[in-house]
DNA sequence: AATGATGGCAACCGCCCCTAT
DNA sequence: GATAGGGGCGGTTGCCATCAT
């Protein structure tokens, strides 16, 4: 008996997602919360799956994730991260706050890469080209093989990362990267941040006042001048213009929308450089519903 | 200016794991 | 123990922008 689809997936809307949407996705959650993600399209009148919905927040939507290019440290953090777990995105991302698996995956594949190549190093055995020409097609083989990169070259025979809520992904640690667990800024003020563990706005996290709607970010997300590893951070306090809906606490109308996104990406004053949408994705909605 | 090639990235797909029943 | 459902993960695709010719 075969597994039934996730979602019915008939009449259902694909493709990048509409300024409407977001919207509607973002008003659900904030109202909601994070619950069922299969009955977030319901609640929020998306004709999406849930997946899709998810998706769409985790990587996209959600107010604590950095965007742009990865900082000198972050690259080398996932360089140093990616040597010792492979292909595990979500792992890695879980080192660095506010970045997503999917944007590592993608900066990886489109930059690191490229980067390493030039630097003479096999980003698939972070040796020296020229010493693994001899055994590429061993660890080729060893790389297909599910968790084949850490431990291959024997400076780790395992790992250990600790997952959050005390879920266990013990691995015992011996490998010499131990800077990563106890040296490296990011990971010295919270040894054991997972992506999983960043607070989501709640309902009663957001504060509307009269004059301006301020959200409280209770999250690691700083502003894009530079990161701070301080794990003392305090939340994050985000002055919108004054909204006239305020019910849909965080993005209203599309009149009110574009003075928030003028006041979200102006870096100007240093309150708030986050950016959660990039020019491409900004294009589509100026395209569509900028009007 | 027009066309093709390439790069970047959001989104999708399919599989796997975990949990509830 | 078997099964189904939900969520997570990694790989891949396809669209769009930019660059080169």
């Amino acid at each position: 008996m075969g597994r039934q689809p996730c979602c019915d997936k008939v009449g259902l809307k694909k493709g990048p997602w509409t300024a409407e949407e977001d919207k509607k996705l973002i008003n659900c959650i904030l109202t909601n919360g994070q619950c069922c993600w299969r009955a977030v399209p319901k609640l929020a009148g998306l004709l999406r799956c849930g997946k899709s919905c998810r998706l769409r927040w985790t990587n996209y939507l959600r107010p604590d994730l950095k965007r742009g290019l990865l900082s000198e440290s972050e690259e080398k953090l996932v360089i140093e991260l990616h040597s010792r777990l492979g292909n595990r995105w979500s792992k890695i991302a879980s080192h660095l706050p506010g970045r997503t698996d999917n944007e590592i995956k993608n900066q990886w594949n489109t930059h690191i890469k490229k980067k390493l190549r030039k630097m003479g190093i096999d980003p698939i055995s972070h040796k020296p080209i020229s010493s693994t020409d001899e055994h590429h097609q061993k660890e080729e083989q060893q790389q297909e093989q599910p968790g084949a990169a850490a431990g291959e070259d024997g400076r780790s025979e395992s790992i250990s990362l600790q997952c959050p809520q005390g879920q266990e992904e013990e691995k015992s640690i011996t490998s010499s990267f131990d800077f990563i667990e106890t040296d490296h800024p990011f990971l010295q003020d919270s040894p054991s941040f997972c992506t999983d563990e960043v607070p989501m706005i709640q309902p009663h996290e957001i504060i509307l006042s009269g004059a301006s709607t301020t959200i409280s970010f209770p999250s690691t997300c700083t502003p894009s001048s530079g990161y701070s590893s301080s794990s003392s951070l305090k939340a994050e306090e985000i002055q919108f213009p004054c909204m006239e809906r305020p019910e849909l606490t965080y993005l209203c109308g599309m009149d009110d929308f574009s003075q928030i996104w003028d006041s979200i990406c102006s870096d100007g004053d240093g309150t708030l450089a986050l950016d959660p949408l990039n020019h491409y994705q900004r294009k589509a909605w100026d395209r569509e519903s900028w009007n």
